[in-house]
DNA sequence: TTCATTGCAAAGTTTTTGCATCTTT
DNA sequence: AAAGATGCAAAAACTTTGCAATGAA
């Protein structure tokens, strides 16, 4: 019922979009998927994209990332637990392997709150911006 | 040099958005915000209320708190540092007193990522839910 | 050949801004 | 009375959707 079929041909642009996605260490917004998908099928409109980002979503291929600066980003869902950190000075978000929330899942915290999931945003200097920051 | 100024009139729509936002224990959206305020200043347009946020933004009175779904909210920002819970069940955010933060700023982590400043959301069932959500 | 997929443009959403009017000072 | 503040409606920014054309299978 109701809607076409979605997800089923292999495309260049989807081909491109996936790779994009996978190839950083870091979630990605729209635009910069776009714009890195681009190079490989170069008149990609920006439909496609929110498309095949809605459809990798559907099919938990991607997972949204929304960090405290309001961007949603998105990164492959196949990567173990890990936490974002957002440079001052370059705006880009990495990953951070590994998880440093001494709460574990499951507990229930003082107030009554049961706790079942977590997310962390560090911000700060990433390395370039460090060396590029301090003068020589 | 351009604009208005601004933020100098007590008017019953300012009072009310203050008052709503000084009296929750967690951050509210726009639109929480203006259901709230419209009890007390009744054809409360939605432009002033974004207007008024903006204004007690850029006069640091409150802080936007955006949380891991997409929502911005705004909060007092005359609060201790604190983190925030989001109910699953009722989508409510709740503040939550206190830090569970084991990185110091100002820590360098191991892949030169210069800790500044950091953000933390939980996510679980807050004690109505928990109530409800168990039969008798 | 079929029908999912694409690009473009139109339509939604959400937030911002212009403007005449209203209200605080 | 002067000028900031408000409400409405238009505009801007960001996403989604309709549709004819395209191209994968």
């Amino acid at each position: 019922m109701g809607g076409k079929q979605v997800g089923q041909r292999r495309t260049a642009q989807r081909e491109a979009i996936m790779n994009v996605i996978n190839a950083t260490d870091g979630p990605l917004t729209v635009e910069q998927i776009r714009d890195r998908a681009s190079e490989k099928s170069p008149n990609l409109g920006i439909a496609t994209v929110y498309r095949t980002v809605k459809l990798l979503l559907d099919g938990e291929q991607i997972h949204a990332v929304i960090l405290p600066d309001g961007e949603t980003r998105y990164e492959a869902a196949d990567l173990d637990h890990h936490h974002h950190f957002r440079c001052h000075g370059c705006n880009v978000v990495f990953d951070l392997p590994g998880c440093m929330m001494p709460i574990p899942e499951g507990t229930a915290l003082p107030g009554g709150f049961c706790v079942e999931d977590h997310e962390i945003t560090l911000f700060g200097t990433c390395p370039e911006c460090t060396a590029s920051d301090s003068p020589a």
